[in-house]
DNA sequence: CTGTTAGCGCATTCAG
DNA sequence: CTGAATGCGCTAACAG
């Protein structure tokens, strides 16, 4: 039992016979220290079991290295791209020597500048934006460091790493109209996150229109709640009044609705319709019949949100860097048999698609 | 735009024309201040946005106001349930106005006395047990404030809140049986989590052998890993080997294996074998035939050992709290036509089934 | 290469 | 009820 409160460096000093600096210079590196004196510290550090205390050092440094995470509601509940993000910031943070604060509260622009003001943590990444994020302006203005999973409308100057969500609805849409589809149902993200301004719906939403009607297919753009009950009501609808409508993309889970949809009209997938996901995994491989989806380096993105923001903390000044990660289309029995390809293991490596600088535009269509 | 630094306490002061010392009592109220005073200084706060440091009170004050939580490993993908302990304990972390740590390097026992012992967090949440968890004997020397979502085999002065996985199988067997099944397969955690002891595992084991013997069924014991594939694996021979058993109980995802497996080898379920999982959730509901299985109030698990662990750092010194937490049976498809009852919605309601008091005995069969 | 010293921003004791 | 003074443990000048 040592319940003995920790050690501290005056008395590493001491132990060691040495200054109070010699021991924070060993610990820091920033300044030579002579073999034999380094020695000793080690020892008596490694005697007294010694711990740098971390709220004295952010004190005294004015750096905490801690990162804040902001999720967005505790409405965490749904989506598990979002939690691979978390895993793979938290790992990123972890490799390097970062702690990680999480943070689920309603995060209003305020909170989260006040988080990086209280010197809890030197920088933050922000999850789910708007098109227009108040959360995303007030950083801009407070002069923090922070980096984005997702992006605004603006990206002048931002630090993002997004999926590109428009283009898995372009390949989603490619792929169903290889298939000879010419009318295509769009689930899009739900009506009220529509009206918010949530950004990967905007996207979605936009490049299905513009791919339609490039490849001459009929779109039907149909926001839908994710839960089943509701996207059932919305398919039902659909089937109902769109007879020619023989395929459809879903923005996230509201392809639990539509299957049962699907299956109490009788039709059959694929034979009589086809599904894909622009965002299915987990799930996909559990369903009957399997689902043709995007697969996301989620995990990888969030790394690498991580790692950019905890880079600019360390001093890099380059331009802002922006990537837009792109996806795998796998093809399952949700649009026919399969194909020989074996679907892409667990972990994607990353497929940056994008990666603008800021004074170049974004492609316009 | 505000890039300028933090106002710190002297400058409060100074504005309202007050002690140093005064603006801290206003903040804290451990001492009565006249409403003048305090007017001034909450005028002076506002005015010049004013944030208490963070680090400077954890030095000055010895307390950090953060719980760090640690998870397993980063093999995080496959855990929903973990996923909700985690969201449960991030909102109560933030409603008692904590700060939440997240770690998830293959976190040892060292690195977790370690943090605690920085300063950076003043107490832990350790998920995913082993019986015997070198983590925990390591808590418990420290003398460090912990809890433990789950729990080991010495539950001696443990705090800890834990899904009461024997329960869980206990109740599937009990319903199964009632459904007249006579021998019973059990997809255990796989080998190597059983091998190294993990608890949850051990006790599901013990409660499979224990129910079959007092129903009178005879059980099937098999460890299997989650990945579809290898379940298929085990699925297929258990049919092959075993033609009476006619029901599984899956501990988790094994079950999508174990459908296929099924449906390659023509059974129909529910009329010709019955699936029940111990923890399903979220997808229960997804597949086809949904899936009949225990609901877990994890969030509120989750929630709850945040909230025994922040008590126990302001004071609490009641005997140890120890909570087993119940979970409900959904009925669905995978075990025949499903009752009229609605499942529960969501966010359960916590369901205490077993709070010993440390003296008292364990249950023992 | 090493030692001495002055804060970092706040909590808290000690005088008044 | 209020103010002045001390120190939490460490970093980073500043002197050798």
């Amino acid at each position: 039992m040592d319940h003995k409160k920790p050690a501290t460096m005056a008395e590493i000093a001491t132990r060691a016979g040495v200054a109070l600096s010699t021991v924070s210079y060993v610990l820091s590196g920033k300044r030579p220290v002579s073999p034999e004196m380094r020695e000793r510290v080690m020892a008596a550090i490694e005697e007294l079991d010694y711990r740098p205390h971390g709220p004295a050092r952010a004190l005294a440094s004015g750096t905490s290295h801690t990162i804040a995470l902001f999720l967005p509601s505790p409405q965490w509940d749904l989506v598990p791209v979002q939690q691979m993000f978390v895993a793979g910031a938290t790992q990123a943070t972890s490799a390097r020597d970062y702690a990680l604060l999480l943070s689920t509260l309603p995060a209003g622009p305020a909170e989260i500048v006040g988080l990086l003001s209280s010197g809890r943590a030197d920088g933050a990444i922000v999850m789910e934006t708007l098109a227009e994020d108040a959360r995303i302006d007030a950083l801009r203005r407070s002069g923090q460091t922070f980096t984005v999973i997702g992006r605004t409308a603006d990206t002048t100057g931002l630090d993002f790493v997004d999926l590109d969500y428009g283009e898995g609805v372009r390949k989603s849409l490619a792929h169903l109209a290889g298939l000879g589809h010419r009318t295509v149902a769009l689930f899009n993200f739900p009506p009220d996150q529509l009206a918010e301004g949530y950004y990967s719906a905007l996207i979605a939403r936009q490049a299905f229109a513009e791919a339609t009607a490039e490849l001459g297919i009929r779109g039907i753009d149909l926001p839908c709640p994710h839960p089943a009950p509701e996207a059932f009501g919305v398919a039902t609808s659909l089937l109902r009044s769109e007879p020619e409508c023989t395929a459809a993309i879903t923005t996230g889970w509201q392809f639990t609705g539509l299957l049962t949809a699907l299956r109490e009209a009788g039709m059959h997938v694929p034979d009589d319709f086809s599904v894909v996901s622009v965002i299915a995994a987990p799930f996909a491989e559990m369903l009957t019949p399997a689902l043709t989806g995007i697969e996301w380096p989620a995990f990888e993105a969030g790394r690498l949100a991580a790692e950019m923001l905890i880079d600019r903390l360390t001093g890099d000044t380059e331009p802002p860097r922006q990537l837009l990660v792109g996806g795998d289309l796998v093809v399952r029995d949700s649009t026919g048999p399969a194909p020989e390809t074996t679907p892409p293991k667990s972990r994607m490596k990353l497929q940056l698609v994008y990666d603008p600088r800021p004074e170049r535009k974004e492609r316009t269509h």
